[in-house]
DNA sequence: TTGAAAGCGCTAACAG
DNA sequence: CTGTTAGCGCTTTCAA
């Protein structure tokens, strides 16, 4: 196809070891030699082939990324603070999508390994022990974000519980009695990790049997927006909706406003995540700021120092905090 | 590192020939022999080196795709639909993001080239004629999506002149008088490429110029609110903004609301692209619908005929059509 | 039906 | 300073 290193070795009259030498700044070459081999390479359009070269150093410089969905707006941001931190390190990013597909998911991974990526950064939908082997199996390392797999394994990512049991203290100083915390991911509890569901539950759950005086409820299940319904027009206690993800957050405001209420002085709604996408929407959500771009730099650079076999803390949490609107 | 074809093939008593016809199902081979080799391989957990295989091959069944950024709704259904297509072909998808800035693009598709993946799907910020010759010069096909290059690049978009003139003649048809086509990206003129911005302007232009009593005004910068303010504070002329992207049209309706405008009632918005954030919108924004997903899957089929070396259409348009919304 | 040898394009090790 | 040789892991070709 295009030149290589033979060529040139062959039109400067010189080994393909001095070659190697000009092009990769190596010692032990002369500046005249060095010069003119440059020089012919540039005038050929000469560009080394990064698959050659991988093969012989055993390191491609890219890494593996396996997320649910591009669309998703964490996703998104996610992704885009990995590209620009791995950039910046010299690394080649190399983004998969599984689609909540746990078999899909370790297909993708495999294609990752047997295309040598030199470390994988992931979003898991699978979990449990099998999940855990496979994973610690595998000739390169792995940092998993979000949902966390076993301690064992590198993570990275917020303290859930703490973040939700925040959310619920803020939403109860605001004089709120009935809460209903709306988490249909729940349901897939089964098939799925979702494992930061769970915590935001467990911290929702421990905060508010600590309290008296308010009356708690958990939905968990995709046809919540009939029960939102049933709820809001049950009686006239003072009602929130504490939504396990800001996406739910918008189609229960969108459902409620539907429906005639008016946010929050009928009913009170606080997401989680800050997304982006709640730049357009009124009234402003109150939700907790998921530090995304931090957990993506944070990311590569854990997996860039495992590859580098450096130690790490193999469970690192970066801070969250409520992000105030006007939606409680 | 891991297992080679050599190591089976020691272990089975067999020439490397012999793995290989077994391992990828090639004739003149005894079954038992297969058999044995494909059972060792399994227990051994043999994974072919795609790096390898891929040198010698001269393919690595993967696409590069160049985009701007992942956060833009649009470019985020964009890949999503590139990277299922891909999939489905057996192809791998390498996703990089330029950012708008000209020269990183080119670096970019010299890497991806680097890493020898078999064709390139771009949505260019950079346009001319030597972008036109680098892209032509390159040994790998390209794809182009959205700004056109030049005449003879394979471009897949759709009829952006058109479109806006669709647009406009819906937004006469509801009796507005005065049409203020908002398209800050035209400030970007000389630096980047923003043909599709340019082709809707000339839509816009052509269309309104044919109309009688009607006022148009085109803005092209993007200190477009406080120009937006003083149009529809001016008289009570009836007033629409016909924006260049959803994005500026919920900034356009944002700001409207914050000054206690009614949409429609007192003024009009339509926007372009029907991104997925207008979901969560009210009023429900009328816009176009730039059939993204479609443009995924033609962009990957062309893409691969022409690695195969198949003939396609060098400019392919794919429908619009106008999303009747609640806001003109 | 199988083996042996060559080669993809590059880097590394050792000799000169 | 430079050349030679070997080899990364795979596929392909030709000969047996």
């Amino acid at each position: 196809m295009g030149i290589t290193s033979k060529d040139i070795a062959k039109i400067c009259g010189v080994s393909r070891g001095t070659v190697d030498r000009a092009l990769n700044n190596k010692p032990r070459i002369k500046p005249e030699t060095k010069e003119r081999i440059l020089k012919t390479a540039k005038e050929l359009g000469y560009r080394p082939d990064l698959l050659a070269r991988s093969l012989v150093k055993g390191k491609t410089m890219s890494l593996g990324v396996v997320v649910f969905d591009v669309r998703n707006r964490y996703f998104a941001q996610l992704l885009n603070s990995i590209e620009i931190t791995a950039k910046k390190k010299g690394y080649f990013v190399n983004i998969t999508l599984q689609e909540k597909d746990p078999e899909m998911e370790i297909k993708l991974i495999n294609s990752l390994v047997d295309r040598r990526v030199d470390g994988i950064i992931l979003c898991p939908v699978n979990k449990g022990e099998t999940f855990q082997k496979f994973l610690q199996g595998l000739p390169i390392p792995v940092m998993v974000v979000g949902n966390q797999i076993a301690p064992g394994i590198p993570f990275i990512g917020i303290d859930e519980y703490k973040a939700a049991g925040d959310a619920l203290e803020m939403i109860l100083s605001k004089g709120y009695k009935r809460i209903i915390f709306v988490c249909p991911p729940l349901a897939d509890k089964e098939k799925e990790n979702i494992y930061s569901h769970e915590k935001r539950l467990a911290g929702f759950l421990d905060t508010a049997r600590k309290t008296n005086d308010i009356e708690h409820i958990v939905i968990d299940h995709w046809h919540y927006p009939s029960e939102i319904k049933k709820w809001v027009n049950k009686d006239n206690k003072k009602t929130a909706f504490f939504c396990s993800g800001d996406t739910f957050a918008l189609e229960t405001m969108k459902l409620l406003k539907g429906i005639g209420k008016k946010i929050p002085a009928d009913v009170g709604i606080m997401g989680f995540d800050y997304i982006d996408t709640l730049k357009y929407v009124t009234p402003a959500l109150t939700t907790i700021y998921n530090p995304v771009e931090e957990i993506g730099v944070k990311a590569v650079e854990n997996l860039t120092n495992l590859i580098e076999g450096k130690q790490i803390n193999r469970r690192l949490l970066v801070k969250h905090k409520i992000v105030a609107g006007a939606s409680i």
